[in-house]
DNA sequence: CAGTGGCCCTGAGCGC
DNA sequence: TGCGCTCAGGGCCACT
């Protein structure tokens, strides 16, 4: 479900809430990705900080307060997480992995998949958090991000340029569905060899990610799909689909049938007319 | 080092 | 209605 902009518009309808909450009980339900690396008992006492967020983790600062545990949490939402706020507490379901119950409220991570993940860290530069974040690239708003910035980023990388975003080594935040959305905006070949990408090429590139994501973000999240916030909150539907799950349907600009076609055994959707190599 | 494929897990949708 | 198959918005890791 999440990409950068379920995330972020995740992150912002929680934060605020919960800044400066006191956990009162933490608790786990099935594993998640990796375990949560200290004793959900540990976290009472804490005071939670303002949620940050990078690329797709969200950063949960707990304070030591009186008697509580100094770190905080990295959160993921995987391919099928979501975050709740409520003011009750109801009664776990079976794929409710996680909750923080606050004196403010419910935080409870919903994952039938559980490809996400709750880590403890003690510090966001220290391990685990800082292993896990190593490796991403810039965020896609950052004013250092720029065509000549992507241009050296993707020397010597001989992979479809759709992988390449994809990896989020470069830029994070665009995921299957945005970095399909991406290249087509800028008229891009997925599978063209990242490298091979013109220093024009590049501009139009780092242009496009921030206009989908941009837009996903303005509409809400997204837009594509049945996302929520964490009050339940829906997106809206302004951003649509120009190729994403639309195989075999007419191009919204040329009406050329759209492909489907497999990179790194996920599904790439693009429009062989308008996206060249 | 870059690139590839496997894998973690559950549920929805489809053809038969 | 049920079964078996494929696919799904992510990303780490082992291996070549």
């Amino acid at each position: 479900m999440p990409e950068l902009p379920e995330v972020e518009i995740t992150r912002q309808s929680f934060a605020q809430a919960l800044c400066g909450a006191r956990v009162l009980e933490a608790r786990l339900g099935k594993p998640l990705r990796w375990p949560l690396g200290v004793a959900p008992e540990a976290l009472q006492g804490s005071v939670l900080g303002l949620a940050q967020r990078r690329g797709k983790y969200i950063w949960l600062p707990l304070l030591a307060g009186q008697s509580g545990l100094e770190g905080g949490l990295l959160l993921h939402l995987g391919m099928s997480g979501s975050l709740g706020l409520t003011r009750e507490r109801p009664a776990p379901g079976v794929h409710d992995h996680f909750d923080l119950w606050t004196d403010r409220g419910l935080l409870r991570l919903h994952d039938p998949r559980r490809f996400g993940a709750v880590v403890w860290s003690r510090a966001l530069d220290a391990a685990p958090a800082a292993t896990l974040l190593a490796r991403l690239g810039l965020e896609p708003f950052d004013p250092r991000l720029d065509g000549r910035y992507l241009k050296q980023a993707l020397a010597g990388r001989r992979v479809a340029i759709k992988q390449a975003l994809l990896a989020g080594d470069v830029v994070v935040g665009a995921g299957n569905i945005y970095a399909c959305e991406a290249l087509f905006l800028a008229g891009i070949d997925p599978r063209l060899p990242a490298h091979k990408l013109s220093p024009a090429r590049c501009d139009r590139l780092v242009a496009a990610v921030r206009d989908v994501l941009g837009r996903a973000l303005n509409a809400g999240g997204s837009t594509l799909r049945d996302f929520r916030d964490a009050h339940g909150v829906a997106g809206s539907f302004q951003m649509l689909a120009q190729v994403y799950d639309r195989e075999g349907q007419p191009c919204r600009v040329c009406t050329t049938p759209l492909r489907r076609i497999v990179q790194g055994q996920r599904s790439t959707y693009y429009c062989p007319k308008c996206q060249k190599k």
